[in-house]
DNA sequence: GTCTATAAACTGATAGAC
DNA sequence: GTCTATCAGTTTATAGAC
């Protein structure tokens, strides 16, 4: 009964951050959703915001580890002579995990929480800039350094904002839907979160094969890389 | 007398909601870096959300006004017998103001509120998502319009999902700093705003001129548009 | 491991003096 | 137009019974 106790909190958590937004939701919402009671949160979790680590982590973890896992794939194929990663390839193990949670199954905690996952980097608290770079420094170096391989005409400083603007791009498609789906007036119904993953990853692909423009005539190449920005 | 502590009471509560979040900030908070009484807000804004709105509107008004009329000195050349916008040229007119308002000036106010702009995107609270459409339904309007001309090979669905993309890249490049400069070990030190808007741009502008792909391989064309997601 | 009860502080809002 | 004082409700957290 206590690991029950325990997950019903961490799904209640999750389903109400999405709603209202991390800090906007109250431990008593959170129990009376749960239908536990309030001291339960800090017996278990210690406090509010053990209860808000937990709930990212136990997530993060999976996500992270799912898409190191198709890079490995890839990276395993090219060793053992097959062809190099394209850029599409790269760029699916890193969306298409995000995407396939949210649509994952018929279990809706999932669906919240990839919209959790897409405010998560808005919603940049001092406290949990820490755990955002615990949980995806080594993805980060990993899909870095395998973009870099895919496209060694880029400097690493055009190659950083890339990665930026394509952190920003799924993140915002993945957040809640009301707004597209009212902006788009009813186009984009946006239940269907592959095909979205898809059409995301061919407009990226293209983006990181840009050349490089006027602005981005940078002094010095991958080699001596010592810029100030 | 009156004025100065209204301005006062706007810029310390724009300041705040970046730092924390709107939700997490309290008016005593506000009232407090503003050098003003508690009572002032309900005297002045009426209520909270009344001061929300009124930080929000202050910026989302000029800014969309200057993206107008950067979009209206474009067509206004096309009908005049020049060329015709360029995807570039609209995603500057669209992209550069909010970058602009960043790094124009030493107003430390703007600085802030590019980053509230970001995050807005993402606190979608019920109440705000009103003021959210009301305030870019126009711009959006004529921004789809003006993309829908210079590429007439992409479907309307097309266009508002990379609409969509554009505006995540677009939020997570302005919203706060600190996550990019500890992932970039230094490499971006993130203060030059007229370089990272160009390098969006030049992203963009690839993705939006990227072939459909597989998953695009929709039924209708713009012509006979009733698709249903 | 879960509960009740309560502490201590904070919240937005308002009434009324000046 | 700005202030003090205060209301009623909320918040997180904890002590102690079961």
């Amino acid at each position: 009964m206590s690991q029950e106790t325990k997950d019903r909190l961490l799904d209640a958590a999750e389903t109400l951050f999405v709603r209202h937004g991390i800090q906007a939701t109250s431990l008593r919402s959170i129990t009376g959703e749960a239908g536990a009671n309030l001291a339960a949160v800090n017996y278990h979790f210690g406090s509010k915001e053990g209860l808000i680590r937990a709930v990212l982590e136990r997530r993060l973890q999976p996500l992270n580890a799912y898409r190191l896992e198709l890079l490995d794939a890839l990276e395993r194929r090219a060793a053992q002579g097959g062809p190099e990663p394209t850029v599409e390839e790269i760029l699916d193990a890193l969306v298409r995990p995000a995407f396939q949670l949210s649509s994952d199954s018929g279990q809706r905690h999932l669906a919240d929480w990839t919209n959790l996952l897409a405010r998560l980097h808005f919603e940049l608290d001092e406290s949990l800039i820490d755990l955002l770079v615990d949980s995806f420094g080594e993805a980060h170096e990993r899909f870095f350094g395998a973009m870099l391989r895919a496209l060694p005409e880029l400097t690493e400083k055009q190659l950083l904002y890339r990665m930026h603007f394509t952190i920003g791009a799924m993140a915002m498609t993945l957040v809640n839907q009301r707004l597209i789906a009212r902006i788009s007036k009813g186009l984009i119904s946006a239940t269907d979160a592959e095909n979205a993953a898809q059409r995301l990853i061919n407009f990226l692909a293209h983006g990181f094969r840009a050349p490089r423009s006027q602005a981005e005539q940078e002094t010095s190449t991958r080699v001596f890389s010592q810029e100030h920005s």
